[in-house]
DNA sequence: CCCTGATTCGC
DNA sequence: GCGAATCAGG
């Protein structure tokens, strides 16, 4: 996938809006890897965002030379269909964008004014959270040490209710909201 | 473990 | 120029 203009164009606007690199990879197109995206930063030379000025020099590294290094054989465009071909509970493994259709919402958008359109829709489709059904949703009686306790609405409001999803023993969250809790919370805002 | 950006370097 | 592999850090 080649750099346009336009993706340029949206890259540096989530870039500057403090967006995280996978993030904008996520948003830019499925054939587009945070490492696309951060190379790219750099090339533009508009890496520095909010640069704390610490970490040392950087030591380099002898990495493998040519002939040792298996490096990824033909078909570069390839690795993106087969992701998610592992085993996993299909639970939580891709809520963001996964429905099957043509190309995201904002896409269109960013076409027609790629400074005021694009904001919404990224907005709306990387930060969207998880519906439960009314018949899934618990309350804090159904809590047990298997259920997530992700809550969910306002805890003072009468929908309020809580994920409910299987976790693992031991852990407060189902594997999505684990994820969520941990990280992502401020992503976007970081020091 | 998950993630983040940063860097190098074969292509 | 591009981006995968890697690094270093949280």
């Amino acid at each position: 996938m080649a750099w346009t203009d336009e993706r340029v164009a949206i890259l540096k606007k989530l870039w500057m809006e403090g967006l995280s690199a996978s993030q904008i990879a996520a948003e830019l197109g499925e054939g587009v890897t945070r490492n696309a995206v951060i190379g790219k930063v750099h090339r533009l030379k508009l890496s520095g965002r909010a640069k704390p000025a610490s970490s040392a020099p950087r030591a380099r590294k002898p990495r493998a030379t040519a002939a040792s290094a298996p490096r990824r054989p033909s078909g570069s465009a390839s690795s993106t269909t087969a992701r998610s071909a592992g085993s996993r509970p299909a639970a939580a493994s891709a809520p963001r964008r996964s429905s099957g259709g043509p190309a995201v919402a904002g896409n269109t958008a960013l076409k027609m004014s790629a400074d005021t359109e694009a904001e919404q829709s990224f907005e709306l489709n990387a930060e969207s959270e998880i519906f439960i059904p009314e018949a899934d949703r618990i309350g804090l009686m159904e809590l047990n040490e298997h259920t997530c306790k992700w809550p969910i609405g306002d805890p003072v409001s009468e929908d309020f209710h809580f994920c409910g999803r299987h976790s693992d023993e031991g852990k407060p969250y189902c594997e999505f909201h684990s994820k969520r809790a941990y990280h992502s919370l401020d992503r976007r805002k970081k020091s």
